[in-house]
DNA sequence: AATGAATGAGCATTCATTCAT
DNA sequence: GATGAATGAATGCTCATTCAT
């Protein structure tokens, strides 16, 4: 009894994330409603308000299922990758790339977004934003004891690499790079100054010497 | 007199662009309204439309705006700096995220946020994007020139650039990166493995043979 | 309770309807607003689309409400007279009249009036204006069955009749009659001239030989 | 001088009405605005508050305009009708019918709508639509010196026939004719019903004799 | 657990009109 | 004679949310 009933709700808490997520990709963020979500379930939409206080809520917890699936695709790329450091990392970011590409309202649901109201992403979920760097991390941390890498900092270089490959995901994503460019070879790119800067030796010379 | 009365009219229209730059990076676009604007400026809402036909062209003389700002900026930037391509390099890139870190309400309306109408960017307004990046363009045509830069697509690589710096730039103003970590670093980090990647001579090898 | 209940619902959806035709009638269609409709029944404008998904399909509403009053009084005209045919097309054009006159706010809805919108009549809906039609030409029918009426295409008749009554209702609702003549004789007249083209056998002779 | 002054005066007037009725049969009487009508000759909207002091005025001079368009119309077809009275009068509904349907908008302000405002109609105006019905009455009166037509009150029935007409024109104007039937032959059994009533001898005797 | 009824606030936009110049 | 600047009121419609049941 007690299972089917919680089962229940936990299939009505999914359908509506699941109806939450496809409208979104369909019409956009900002032309998602309760009602509208209501409506493509079949519930009312008095009835989301039994498994979200609030929009924001319900966006909050849209954040949550798109970093678990991000970290799955993630963990799934670096344990697919049986080669060296820097094959790995770059399949690791190939995967956030191809994350973004095709799941792009997702993705700015997640990295570009913020509710209109003032209310700030919950601390408590920046562990599962965290999740996501740490792959990343891993993957530097391998390489350096290869000795293939050099880097000092590997939780910075690993928000670098994040913060480098989300700028072309978030542009590419927004229409706003030249549409005569070649998307491949911007992400090509990309990924070889990335590993450029983490097996030239040359490291933090010029770079500690800057406001000397 | 007749000066002061065209003075007066551009006034307005400036106090409407500032306004709305304003309430569009601190509520969002979506809750950017009209009316808001008016409020904040002490107008009704109709006088907004003496200036601007509609929500969206108002947003895009936002951009334009923006896009000029940022253009005089990397301008000066470039020209002050005598040595050579890569201190130039470095002083444009360094300059455009200066730009973003301080400008953050024209930043997120020229690069991040977008309506969500179907209305298109107008081509004619891609000429000021472009001619941003073609400040970086410059610089790589004048680094390879000079022997040191190796890059073969000029315009490919300046867009690169640019995107992993907008990475960057999106993610701090956003206050998506862990709070912990050092911004300049981060920054420096970024434009380390800019450079790298334009100095490598392995470009491409490892990554993929495909262009090889 | 249940029963209460359901009448309360289609308490509003009615008092909506009589409102608005109310309205429509006194400020004309273009005047006609959901917030007046609301106002004018102590309810909030949203509570009318509960009822109404638009404005268009209010008005169809009132048009359909009207269309239905009409039928079930033709109806009675027609089955109450038991003698021949002319009688009974008096009978029949007189209820027509006598509606029009007598509600005057349905009237003009469904005949006078149109929304400015490019929104088409729905189809299905003609068949609810057909019916009223019909009503005259079964009528026409007996009396050509009788040998009293002389009329070839019975349907256009019908309808000529129909817009010939029509014109006469349409100018007296508006007062664009000049208030000296006398509303009796004048639809006396017509009537006497509806029956005349009907029992005349010089069928289109003069006026045109096109179809002879 | 001031006969220049005078006629560019009248000019912009002109212009103005003209602009009106362009934009009314273009768009609809209901999107008909001063600015529009302003924008469409190139002056401001304030400069129509010179020649007419509300949109109310603006409309009723529109009314006058086409009320003497259409009696210059019925004149012509009555005096370019050299033949008998019967003939005359086809002429004459026909060019009524004709001007209606050619001058849908037109056709409309001057018989259809009325002006949002409760505003009434000014009494003084009824002389231009009157008229255009004496047209009729004279026609009328011709056919009973001749002694074909037999018929009373004379200025009675062009009213009955003037409403009849007008019917015909109303709903086709407004499509709310089954598409299906042949407009002209509509009109052909409408000018018969017409004819047939005013040459009619048995007219009155069942009339006159209705209520008792 | 679920809902139907209801609403106040908000939206972009258009309008006729005024007024100082 | 003509206008630019400005506005209050209005429009249809959508929204997140509440509450009694």
């Amino acid at each position: 009894m007690i299972a089917t009933d919680s089962l229940n709700t936990d299939d009505l808490r999914t359908k509506i994330l699941d109806a939450a997520r496809h409208l979104m990709v369909t019409d956009g963020y900002s032309s998602l409603s309760m009602r509208k979500i209501a409506k493509s379930i079949g519930y009312s939409a008095t009835s989301i308000y039994l498994h979200f206080s609030s929009k924001d809520e319900l966006f909050y917890a849209l954040i949550d299922e798109g970093m678990d699936k991000l970290y799955s695709q993630l963990e799934s790329a670096a344990t697919a990758c049986k080669e060296n450091a820097a094959q790995k990392l770059d399949a690791v970011c190939r995967s956030f790339v191809d994350f973004g590409l095709s799941n792009r309202e997702y993705y700015e649901v997640m990295f570009v977004l913020h509710p209109d109201t003032g209310s700030r992403y919950p601390a408590d979920k920046y562990r599962k934003a965290r999740q996501n760097i740490d792959v990343i991390s891993d993957t530097l941390k391998l390489g350096r004891d290869e000795g293939s890498f050099f880097v000092s900092d590997v939780y910075l270089m690993a928000n670098t690499i994040w913060a480098m490959l989300h700028g072309v995901i978030a542009l590419l994503i927004a229409q706003r790079i030249d549409r005569g460019l070649d998307q491949q070879s911007l992400i090509r790119n990309t990924l070889h100054n990335i590993e450029s800067g983490l097996t030239s030796t040359r490291r933090f010379v010029s770079l500690d010497s800057e406001n000397d």
